[in-house]
DNA sequence: GGATTACCTTACATTACGTAACGTAATATG
DNA sequence: CATATTACGTTACGTAATGTAAGGTAATCC
């Protein structure tokens, strides 16, 4: 549809190697390392160039994390809750990374007030908990789930949790620790499994 | 005891002055606005008495943070599942300020790898969830709750999805919420409440 | 060819950092 | 009182990074 070429030379791949050269400087050496200068240097991309793109070092480390994030897994075929389950288990080892433990940081620390930090927050934070309201629609469309549960406090404290052991690191956010809060938290239709707290 | 005074001049109210300067750009211009240069010249703080007393802008900032939390408040005389439901509202209120959502933005975005972030980030965002621990210990030896109860996962629900809110603030983190999290997570001892997701 | 866009090099002023040298002020100890 | 000791100030210096400007080159479309 709009694939007319606008006028003028075209982009080189400058803005690509800004962004990789962002990536690993930011997971070497940490946010504090990602400075035009140094991406320059990495990227062999000019400063004013790095200008043209991205107003500040803090918008380019983010665009650099946005850019590889992977895109979200096939939603499993099974139940909606097992599904669920399964999303929460994946966002754990995708937490679990190193760049994914910095990415959590740094949306955690973003600008309150700037609309590009609550924009980057909502990608990091929010669109596995959007997914998660998706899927917990389904389960109780389905009659899976006690269909009086409040899905937003729910949802809160499942991603609520996970984030907050990959934040403070006091214990580990892995599938075992997601699984037992899935167990726990989710009020199963009495059915297999009694509601409530999950017995030990 | 250790009331013994040390040869030499006593130390002037510098090291205040420069804290609550500090305190005070974090409040009005943000955590980036917290430098050396800045807080000397508000506080009429000479900049190389700050670097004797912290070794970068960063670490005063943690300090000034930590020097104006308020003293946790007194244990509720009640059941300890009360006091645990008032504890968590009284986090909220704390953290529903301004100068509570930057304390917790600064503790989740500390650096990991620095011994002082780790500190840092386990005096705000670790403490009121020890002093949930020991409630939560509390009321299984009381019998006020299903002693079955996996209590990390449970704190974790519990404090993890209260600074969910605070740090994304996708929605209101206020009583409100901390009473309806409470309600829906907490397995009392079958008999006023059942277990379990709270009704709507 | 002319217009347009992307990028580069060089340069400049500014801010903040981190440290060093040296002097002064206030207290305790002998 | 003399001295050691500690706290703080002033001034200064080199470095890193910022943000912007000016002028030139390269690639593409009309």
């Amino acid at each position: 549809m709009t694939d007319v070429k606008p006028p003028g030379r075209p982009p080189t791949d400058a803005r690509d190697r800004a962004l990789v050269a962002a990536a690993a400087l930011l997971h070497d050496l940490g946010p504090g390392a990602v400075t035009f200068e140094a991406v320059a240097a990495r990227a062999a991309v000019s400063r004013p160039t790095l200008y043209r793109h991205w107003p500040n070092a803090a918008a380019l480390t983010m665009a650099a994390v946005l850019a590889d994030t992977a895109p979200p897994a096939a939603p499993a075929d099974g139940g909606a809750l097992d599904a669920l389950r399964d999303l929460l288990g994946h966002v754990a080892v995708r937490f679990a990374t190193r760049r994914g433990v910095q990415a959590a940081r740094m949306a955690a620390a973003a600008d309150g007030d700037s609309e590009v930090g609550k924009a980057f927050r909502s990608h990091v934070m929010l669109s596995s908990r959007a997914e998660g309201r998706t899927l917990l629609d389904r389960a109780v469309a389905a009659g899976e789930i006690d269909a009086r549960v409040d899905a937003e406090v729910l949802l809160d404290a499942l991603f609520g949790a996970l984030f907050f052991r990959v934040l403070v690191g006091h214990a580990s956010a892995d599938r075992a620790f997601t699984d037992a809060l899935f167990d726990d938290l989710v009020p199963r239709a009495a059915r297999s499994r009694q509601p409530g707290i999950r017995a030990l």
